[in-house]
DNA sequence: TAGACTCAGTTCGTGTTACGAACTAAAAGT
DNA sequence: ACTTTTAGTTCGTAACACGAACTGAGTCTA
């Protein structure tokens, strides 16, 4: 495998495009005074409140990570921690009401960003792009660090 | 703008995707003892040598994160300086013999593992997708951050 | 050509990120 | 009851990223 001309083309692409939006996702938390990996936990939990456990994984983070971040996260007043009613040992990870608001604001910024990343593609273009990156997501349950739409 | 519902899937799709990315590169630096900025250093390097400058601008880094980022890969014995024939301020950063042999290896193995991901795809599909993912690293000259082809 | 300015890079101090190992307390299994 | 698992925190270490301040070298200009 990986042989093709076209084959490094779709490696060089993915990776190339990954920079790119890591650098609007870091501008976009600049603008709102986050880290990215602040601004990736409030979108998180935009969906709904994450156990430590869960968040690790979804993040992709160790859980001695995640205490901090969720520290320094909840210092800042963007999350609160809950108990857990039936385990006393787990905690409920959840957004604050300022949280919520800069979390949407952060969102809709960076949806705004990565859009204008393909800006110059044709409409067709774009629903074809997100039909092949939504199968590359499926296929490797990529976790839902990104909502996909908004439920009002 | 960004109001059918495709441009949510694009966007959503290039977000996921580019975390689908950064793990891989995270797992393939992990492998090599590297952490990812120095594997993306690496990989930028593996195409020619930089001055600090244009290395900073190559991977959004303010002059300051690098002189540290290059010092830890000099440490390593990744990557040397030398200076500048023509300006004796400036610096040139390049690879050593073992950075190189690193390089080439961390890059093989990124590749070989970011093309995974899209295995499932069928090869005009990867076509296409590289096309798309073309297209936009063009229109919003994304800086060689991962080589497309090897020349030897 | 002296003085001002710009430019390349480093140093320093601060806050953040990430990890593994060791730990505490609660839950589950036997 | 006793052991094991599980959820999360704490601690120590290394890396990362930034801005502000600095040094020394090149450039511009009056």
């Amino acid at each position: 495998m990986g042989k093709s001309g076209a084959d490094l083309g779709v490696v060089a692409g993915l990776v190339r495009a990954s920079f790119l939006v890591n650098a609007v996702y870091a501008e976009s938390a600049r603008q709102y005074g986050l880290t990215v990996q602040q601004g990736q936990l409030l979108c998180v939990l935009m969906g709904r409140p994450y156990g430590m456990g869960d968040l690790g994984a979804t993040l992709g983070l160790e859980k001695s990570s995640l205490t901090g971040l969720v520290d320094r996260a909840v210092r800042r007043g963007l999350v609160r921690r809950a108990p857990d009613p039936d385990d006393r040992r787990a905690v409920h990870v959840l957004l604050t009401e300022e949280g919520r608001e800069v979390a949407e604001d952060f969102y809709a910024a960076t949806c705004r960003r990565v859009d204008e990343l393909a800006a110059r593609l044709s409409p067709p273009d774009r629903d074809r792009l997100a039909t092949l990156l939504g199968t590359i997501v499926r296929e490797n349950e990529a976790p839902t660090v990104f909502l996909d739409t908004l439920q009002p």
